[in-house]
RNA sequence: CGGGGCGUAGCUCAGCCUGGUAGAGCGCCAGCUUUGGGAGCUGGAUGCCGGAGGUUCGAAUCCUCUCGCCCCGACCA
């Protein structure tokens, strides 16, 4: 893409209504725009990052078993009237009339949505186990959205829900998110820690937090230090879906980690202690038979009991995460994109495109890297060099490639590490198969 | 939902107290000169001063109402 070309409104003083880093770094960086309070759109390049986050997390949903559907955003009364939530949710929900004058809401979750469509279709327990997401615009009308699309009132998010016949498999079911939810954070270039979270009425441990470590996150959190060194990646990558994944999940919440309502300064020693901030990007719930009872979501057991189905849900902010991993990943200059999730791997930088020789081998190299591939954000505007490397470095490029009459009469090009600081010279060849590799 | 604050050019903001008919910097447009970390000069365009009502000869400025947005708290993916 053509710099000169591409819709991207750029802001060089900080917006007075964003507060924190990654609100004014998306405004800035011409990601996402207002539209009113809590809601936002999104820009091409705050939209090409939403998309890739949203495809690491399909990814990571389909390796675990998961199955991908889609359901509305508007949502009829009446099925949240039979789980009894139509009440209970309170102002937080939406809530619309059609030209019927028909009850209808825009859906904060999807339980009974869900639930209704399993327990019209599925009767026996051998249809189980089912894991099915969807990855859906939601609303919550909160009271005082903030920071951006942190807090939005619309957002993205990740849900899904799974359904099986006893405890034992749903558990089962609750590790294998587990375990997806650590991939799917680690690829993203995050280190996700799970706390364990309120279970509600049910009780028992299969509530989990997953928490990134961000100066700016809203809350206080309190970990082991060996939170830090640890490599979830690595091990999570191994892990065999069908495999027993108590041994796994055991490991990764031996260590300890707590929100602040949580915390017990008495369950870990001072000396392990790490005290930090952390925002919540997902979210994993084992819930039993909360929906399946009062809505009637039965199947045959193996003895010809009718039971009602074992659920829980699970969550991602895929919205929120935009925000979480700039807050995770920026510097004084701008955003740091890990490299999975980065709108375009390599911005080339033409710095002088006054110059005929300069624009043809920053033509070549654009048609090469394309060609190769690779995302590429051509930067062909006639702007000064101070500019160029202020937008480059604003809009937080994992590479930039800087080509310039004067490297260019030595044959060479500079390859720039956005992340590192770390500056190259090397042939354009060289540059490019560097890029490829 | 309680408490506080702000709405003036695309952005950041001054002007409001003490009423006299709209400003700066950045950005934008044109031209010239520049060019390895947000360049310089010259010229130019841009505003229902959030909206409605009122006071007044006259309102960005004073009064009332209203809408929007932000911050703190309680609440949350």
């Amino acid at each position: 893409m053509r710099l000169s070309a591409y819709f991207l409104p750029l802001l060089k003083e900080n917006p007075a209504e964003a507060q924190i880093v990654s609100h004014r770094l998306m405004l800035r960086a011409g990601m996402i725009r207002q539209a009113s309070a809590g809601i936002y759109s999104w820009l091409p390049l705050g939209f090409r990052v939403l998309k890739k986050i949203e495809q690491i997390v399909r990814e990571e949903q389909d390796a675990s078993g998961a199955q991908e559907m889609l359901m509305p955003t508007i949502q009829s009364a009446e099925l949240w009237r039979e789980s009894g939530r139509y009440d209970d949710y309170g102002k937080e929900m939406l809530r619309i009339r059609d030209r019927a004058d028909r009850e209808m809401l825009y859906g904060p979750t999807n339980e009974e949505l869900i639930t209704d469509i399993f327990r019209s279709v599925v009767k026996s327990y051998r249809d189980l186990p089912k894991n099915l997401y969807h990855i859906q615009w939601k609303f919550r009308d909160e009271v005082r959205p903030r920071f951006g699309v942190m807090r939005g009132r619309e957002f993205l998010m990740k849900d899904n829900y799974s359904f099986d016949i006893d405890q034992k498999a749903a558990r089962h079911s609750y590790n294998k998110m587990f375990v997806a939810y650590l991939r799917t954070f680690a690829r993203m270039g995050l280190k996700a820690i799970p706390m364990r979270a309120d279970t509600g009425p049910i009780g028992g441990d299969l509530s989990h937090e997953f928490i990134i470590l961000a100066d700016t996150g809203e809350s206080a959190v309190y970990c082991d230090k060996a939170w830090l060194e640890a490599d979830i990646l690595a091990e999570a990558a191994n892990v065999d879906y069908e495999n027993d994944l108590q041994p796994f999940v055991d490991k990764w919440t031996r260590l300890y980690a707590a929100t602040d309502e949580k915390h017990d300064p008495a369950a870990i020693p001072a000396d392990r202690l790490v005290t930090a901030r952390g925002i919540e990007v997902g979210h994993i719930f084992y819930f039993g038979t909360k929906y399946s009872k009062p809505m009637n979501a039965v199947v045959a057991a193996p003895d010809g009991q009718m039971v009602p189905v074992e659920m829980g849900s699970y969550g991602i902010g895929v919205s929120r995460l935009v925000g979480a991993i700039i807050e995770a990943s920026h510097d004084e200059n701008g955003i740091i994109w890990p490299e999975s999730v980065a709108p375009f791997k390599v911005g080339l930088v033409n710095l002088r495109a006054s110059d005929k020789k300069c624009t043809a081998a920053c033509d070549e190299l654009y048609a090469k890297l394309r060609a190769a591939q690779l995302e590429v954000l051509y930067d062909d505007r006639d702007e000064s060099p101070g500019a160029k490397f202020a937008t480059m470095d604003l809009i937080g490029l994992p590479w930039q490639l800087v080509v310039g009459p004067r490297g260019l009469a030595a044959g060479k090009v500079e390859l720039k590490h956005r992340k590192t600081g770390v500056r190259e010279e090397l042939t354009p060849e060289a540059a490019l198969q560097k890029l490829a590799s």
